[in-house]
DNA sequence: CTCTTACGCTCAATCGTTTTCGTAATTTTA
DNA sequence: TAAAATTACGAAAACGATTGAGCGTAAGAG
């Protein structure tokens, strides 16, 4: 690996002019600059980030906060997605993507202590469980955050607009004549109160009246929680002609339940996921649902967050919402017809 | 943060002698040692990364390669849940997982000088093009590296028994009655090889003749190809009763592209996968396919690299196979009834 | 009683950068 | 023309850890 040692040596000046022509400090001159600053090129130079570390406390390097008590965090797709596009986004602009965890070295730390140890220069928090006291003290601390999926009010956030997909869903299933809607929601978070709460408003804005047991919970992803909400809710004595479940997963899964149930889909009972995961575009019927734009809001994330980083007097801290966009799928029936 | 030196006028010794307690060194007494690290303890003393790769060039630090043309790779199940599992096990063992990528600082860097600037301890393969001549660069270089589904004479590897899986799926297809059948199977690459070959090795053994055009590549997780490749086979003048795609993804897709030829799945044709994605154990009818156990297959591939990092002398590289599972599902006909 | 050996610790150099301060050389100002 | 200000650069001290050399002290050997 070549120095700075080296490059001074070669342009017959002193480290420190080096350092300084690299840096752009103003107390060099054009024609030094140039010169050093081509010789580096020349020999491919580039700056130990350890050493960089050690004296300014900055690293090329954030943090990615990706912890799910399943374990299974990474394999949602959505959550994958939006990871993929951080890292692509955080790629070009010049930063590496490290994970932080609890554990380094065999002893615990916390979130927070763990970005300093490794002197992340920012976090995404892409998926966690944001009630956790450790995230709190991330996102209080002076290392810039971004959010995806959760607000504090003290950093910038990144949010799939589930208030407008939800209404916009609503909207297609009430267009598509549906007057009996249920829900399966997701569990208690604040993207799950989004929901719930554009759900209620845009029924109500239909003049669509949504029986107290029609809306049940059941935590995302948990495929047989799902099938028994659905059982629930097909056993009522006035079921509903649409079920909306909290992701494409369960809505999936709740499409074969139904059927073993002996409902035909969407004849009988129309289902309607959330995420827009492929494979659901490529099932017999196709699945409705809605597409949330996860490159859009990994890619998003990453640039506010280094923008914060790179610029933390001008850059606004900030809320952004990422539209998605109904994906209109044969496993919602038009009752019109 | 807290330093040695802290730690140093607390304990009225010398940095040195904090420094070589703590990395237990021979010539401080054990009472000296107890004492340092006993108050390091306390303090909640971490050694500083940055000084420490300054000097040492280890971080516990390692570097994932990660890379897809079609930038999707951390949305396939598989593949993520390697890395899911190559990431909890490091961390388990004490070491950060950091993306290695093209580029950094907005130049183009080749893996290898990204793993050396980023001073990573080792790197996991995860998923990459393994003809990439950068990916030959870094295996040759002296940074530990541990490949997953592919073999270099050069590193270990961990791959998932493909010719076992194959043999056993195959089996499974023959035992319950079928004798045409077909094989779409994945693009070229070494797994790929693996699993035609144990393919016709199962089949010859098992006297199953397979015509020619019974065998048809599609790339993986191309959904659209699969189904082109579904309608070819079926308008063989014979087509197989049974077909085994690359994957779960092109296999769900094949089921309904089927379906909507006509054909009832798996009375007329049975579709068996590749994978064992979860969604594929929620479809009716349950996908038959071959679960591979991404969990093992990651935490092996960071436990074997952490050994090569922590006792180059005495780990010896070795070729790793983890064994899958066949998954019985409904979507293969038992044709002896 | 001197010489060696071992022990236990400190000194000081080092890794590669950054940054403050100092200082020559040059230019501007009075 | 002398004083002041500006320009362009270098010396050196950090940042926090590691490590070989060195050095007293005490014990055992001759």
């Amino acid at each position: 690996m070549i120095s700075m040692k080296d490059i001074a040596a070669i342009c017959h000046v002193s480290v420190a002019t080096v350092s300084k022509a690299l840096n752009n400090h103003t107390d060099i001159s054009e024609e030094t600059k140039k010169m050093i600053q081509q010789k580096a090129n020349e020999l491919g130079y580039f700056p130990n980030p350890a050493a960089r570390a050690l004296k300014t406390h900055s690293t090329y390097n954030i943090g990615v906060l990706f912890y799910d008590e399943a374990n299974s965090g990474l394999t949602h797709e959505y959550f994958s997605s939006v990871l993929e596009a951080v890292k692509n986004t955080a790629e070009r602009r010049g930063y590496d993507v490290t994970f932080i965890s609890h554990f380094v070295g065999g002893r615990r730390m916390t979130y927070c202590e763990h970005s300093r140890y490794r002197n992340v220069d920012g976090v995404v928090i892409v998926c966690t469980d944001f009630r956790d006291p450790e995230v709190a003290e991330l996102i209080h601390s002076d290392i810039p955050v971004v959010t995806i999926d959760h607000t504090f009010d003290s950093c910038s956030a990144i949010m799939s607009d589930n208030v407008k997909g939800m209404s916009d869903l609503v909207h297609h299933i009430y267009e598509k004549g549906h007057r009996r809607v249920g829900f399966i929601h997701g569990a208690a978070s604040s993207v799950t109160d989004y929901r719930l709460a554009s759900f209620y408003r845009t029924a109500s804005q239909l003049g669509l009246s949504i029986p107290d047991d029609y809306v049940v919970e059941c935590a995302y992803h948990d495929t047989e929680m799902a099938n028994r909400r659905t059982r629930e809710l097909m056993k009522l004595k006035n079921p509903p002609t649409c079920i909306l479940y909290p992701d494409d997963i369960t809505a999936i899964s709740g499409i074969n339940e139904l059927r073993q149930m002996g409902y035909r889909v969407p004849e009988d009972v129309s289902v309607v996921g959330f995420d827009g995961i492929t494979i659901g575009q490529s099932l017999d019927p196709k699945l409705t649902t809605l597409r949330q734009d996860a490159q859009t809001i990994g890619s998003s994330a990453a640039d506010q967050l280094i923008n914060q980083i790179e610029h933390p007097k001008t850059t606004i801290k900030q809320i952004v919402t990422v539209s998605g966009e109904v994906l209109a799928g044969a496993s919602l029936a038009d009752l019109r017809k």
